[in-house]
DNA sequence: AAGACGAAAGTGGTTGA
DNA sequence: TCAACAACTTTCGTCTT
């Protein structure tokens, strides 16, 4: 049985959103913000945007950088004389230098490039990616490190962050381009969720359709369709303690037969990472309830 | 032959005493 | 800490088209 832990203190709903400007977490239902300060992905030029005060803020901060991007660089252009090159050389020696001092920057170099691999071959977006890197910054800035290895946090690092950005991938996919195993990145993740205190909203099957139905090739109406289902059942909490993949994979294919786009179950099966078995008996259990007709 | 079906036994994680 | 438990897997023989 899958545990749900999210749910509102103050009425019970499951409905928890992240509101990404703000950092918070907010029930659907009631409106109560369950969680401020998570993290903030937002702009970091507000004082530019939101006063008439024209002062200068600087850049966006690109958390893909170990000092967010903010450094300086000396560049020099084709022409520019021996002596001057040397003192461009040195300056940036010394820039360097002075910018990877700290050990917290001196971890997040190596770091963030092994994230931004690892992410890469998940073919995991930008903004996910600098989700993932920030929620590591303030894993090795809360020491959070030491003990583990730094492999096995940024796993967990960007598990947690796809979970977020609700494009969550498992914890084996994680596993297989990371080189940690499944149940090292599971025990980083929830130590680390629980000491930076961050929420991350239970999977809902909705979450893992895109995915499925494109592997598939079946058209968005059937993707759709399958949406669809899963919202009528949601009515009855038909996937409380059930594998969310699970469900999804038999909406999916109850919605291709619907929709006229038939895929067998061991195609479906293949490509969610369940059993034919389950898929079986998660369908017959769906058109039950619903009472769908098929063919 | 391909696809769907379901019984039986086993696994890993959650729950509640 | 441990037993009970639901969901899920693996395996495999049978039924249907």
């Amino acid at each position: 049985m899958t545990s749900r832990a999210s749910k509102c203190p103050e009425c019970a709903s499951r409905e928890l959103n992240l509101d990404d400007k703000r950092g918070e977490y907010v029930c659907d239902d009631c409106g109560l913000v369950i969680e401020s300060d998570i993290i903030d992905t937002g702009p970091e030029w507000r004082n530019f945007q939101e006063t008439n005060d024209a002062s200068r803020v600087g850049m966006p901060e690109n958390p893909m950088f170990h000092d967010k991007g903010k450094g300086t660089t000396f560049e020099w252009k084709e022409g520019t004389s021996g002596k001057s090159r040397g003192q461009f050389y040195r300056m940036n020696r010394y820039q360097n230098q002075a910018r990877v001092r700290t050990s917290v920057d001196r971890n997040l170099v190596g770091a963030l490039q092994t994230l931004k691999k690892v992410a890469s071959t998940l073919g995991i977006g930008n903004q996910t990616m600098a989700r993932a890197a920030e929620i590591y910054r303030k894993a090795v800035e809360a020491r959070l490190i030491q003990g583990r290895s730094n492999d096995s946090m940024i796993a967990a690092a960007i598990y947690t962050a796809t979970r977020i950005a609700g494009t969550p991938r498992t914890l084996a996919e994680i596993s297989q381009h990371s080189r940690v195993g499944q149940k090292e990145i599971g025990r980083c993740y929830r130590f680390m969720v629980k000491e930076l205190k961050i929420r991350v909203p239970p999977p809902h099957p909705r979450d893992y359709v895109e995915k499925i139905c494109s592997e598939l090739e079946l058209p968005a109406m059937s993707s759709g369709k399958a949406v669809e289902l899963l919202g009528l059942l949601d009515e009855v909490e038909f996937s409380n303690g059930r594998n969310p993949i699970a469900v999804a994979a038999g909406a999916i294919y109850v919605a291709s037969i619907m929709t006229g786009h038939k895929r067998i179950q061991r195609e479906i099966a293949e490509v969610a990472n369940v059993t034919e078995v389950t898929i079986r008996s998660g369908y017959r259990e769906i058109v039950k309830i619903l009472n769908i007709e098929l063919e």
